[in-house]
DNA sequence: GACGAACTATGCCGTTCGGCCTAGCCCGCC
DNA sequence: GGCGGGCTAGGCCGAACGGCATAGTTCGTC
């Protein structure tokens, strides 16, 4: 079905920011037509070797960027979450899969029309660009994160982030609730299963964090678990000249 | 001083590829105007913090873009070689320094006049625009290499990759020059100046390279180094689907 | 050509993380 | 509600890489 994707929206309302492969605005996206398409958890958008010809925009669920290598050794690049865009990078090497973590929804905008849009309006192609471009901004954070920093800091990143990102803002204690499973985080972070368990559980004994399940995660002590993942961030903002 | 680029100049010839950033088409950016920079070693083209208004292209030398975190670990994000573009993503985040390796060249062209040309062109659009998009390819495979090889993966898919990229075609055996010393070779992988240095020792004792001197690398048996750089490669090109 | 500084190689050892295995848990399905 | 499969936790051990110290080499400078 195709419809227009409405800013109003309520689920995208307080949902962008800088997690997954970019945001750009929504409301850029909202004025295009776009294909809904529903997936249930651990389905394919986009397989390796399928013809990119769509861009995609998350609306509900959450979606992973999963490379495989020959030998079966896994990384995810990404996690999108709704109002994140992706399906940028396949196009050039065809090597990314695109699947759903839990059931979701994106909608499918053809590079056919997304390419004539950007040449015929330019706050659209500014948008798109500057999605890219945060896209390459994020790879670096993640890839020094994955580099130089230890099992323990690449965990407490990782939890920052989605509290930053996906939290209930208002909880107490700050609580994430994590929609993949250990294995995708483990991929993520370019650790292994095990060692992404027994990092919660060192968290846990060190005070850092609550499980009340498997898939929850309180934050006890938010400036303890900042100070690890913060390692291997810039300097604090003050520090640093802001440049529009 | 301020000059077109000229497409006929020899030095871009047979550079581009996909090495670094990305490789907007030369031709593309041969018809703007763009100011030339000198930089001796070491010297930064734009610093963390600086106010982002030109996007480079390469057009003499080799460069870094290098990540610092505040506890000192450093990260190269990618070395750009003559044609390729940089200056994408520091706009989003400002975190990333881009430095010359040895001496070298650059073309600097304003991010207004660059914008104002991809509105105008959509032929130029497209280019900057699969410039980003492969500078994230190049991202994920590179994230994928260093949170899924091993010290002697990681050094065989670099130098397969630079010879590829920069080594002369011709000679045998194929020969490597290594513009950049080890420590910049350790940050791009992720490892130490140790672990490079004794993986370097470890392929000359099993006769996969020869080093006539520290900045020079035989390849000796490059189906060898091949096996060990393809590892965390994806499937062969002829198991997939090709697409336009 | 001699000196010095920076870079590289390498031995030794410690730490961290990975790999294998088993037990426990949760969840879904029948 | 009971059964079964998949996911998670955690013990044990080994391998790989990191960190430190030192020796050797290269390169630039005077």
């Amino acid at each position: 079905m195709t419809l227009a994707i409405q800013t109003s929206d309520a689920a995208f309302q307080h949902l962008r920011g800088p997690f997954g492969m970019s945001d750009v605005t929504h409301s850029r996206f909202s004025h295009s037509d776009a294909t809904l398409s529903h997936y249930a958890a651990g389905e394919e958008v986009v397989g390796e070797g399928d013809p990119t010809d769509y861009f995609y925009m998350v609306v509900k669920g959450v979606f992973r960027a999963v490379k495989v290598t020959r030998d079966g050794r896994r990384q995810i690049f990404a996690f999108y979450m709704p109002g994140d865009m992706c399906g940028l990078e396949p196009g050039a090497s065809y090597d990314l899969t695109i699947e759903a973590v839990g059931a979701g929804t994106v909608a499918a905008l053809s590079r056919l029309s997304c390419r004539a849009r950007m040449n015929r309006d330019p706050e659209f192609n500014s948008a798109v660009f500057e999605g890219a471009t945060r896209a390459l901004s994020l790879a670096v954070d993640h890839m020094t994160m994955i580099g130089r920093s230890s099992a323990e800091e690449r965990l407490a990143w990782f939890l920052t982030m989605l509290r930053d990102r996906a939290g209930a803002p208002g909880r107490h204690p700050p609580t994430v609730d994590l929609v993949m499973q250990r294995q995708d985080i483990a991929d993520y972070l370019g650790l292994t299963i095990e060692t992404v368990s027994r990092t919660f559980t060192h968290m846990k004994e060190r005070g850092l964090i609550a499980l009340p399940s498997t898939r929850r995660v309180q934050i006890l002590n938010s400036a303890g678990l900042e100070r690890l993942a913060a390692a291997d961030r810039d300097a604090p903002v003050s520090a640093r000249t802001i440049c529009a």
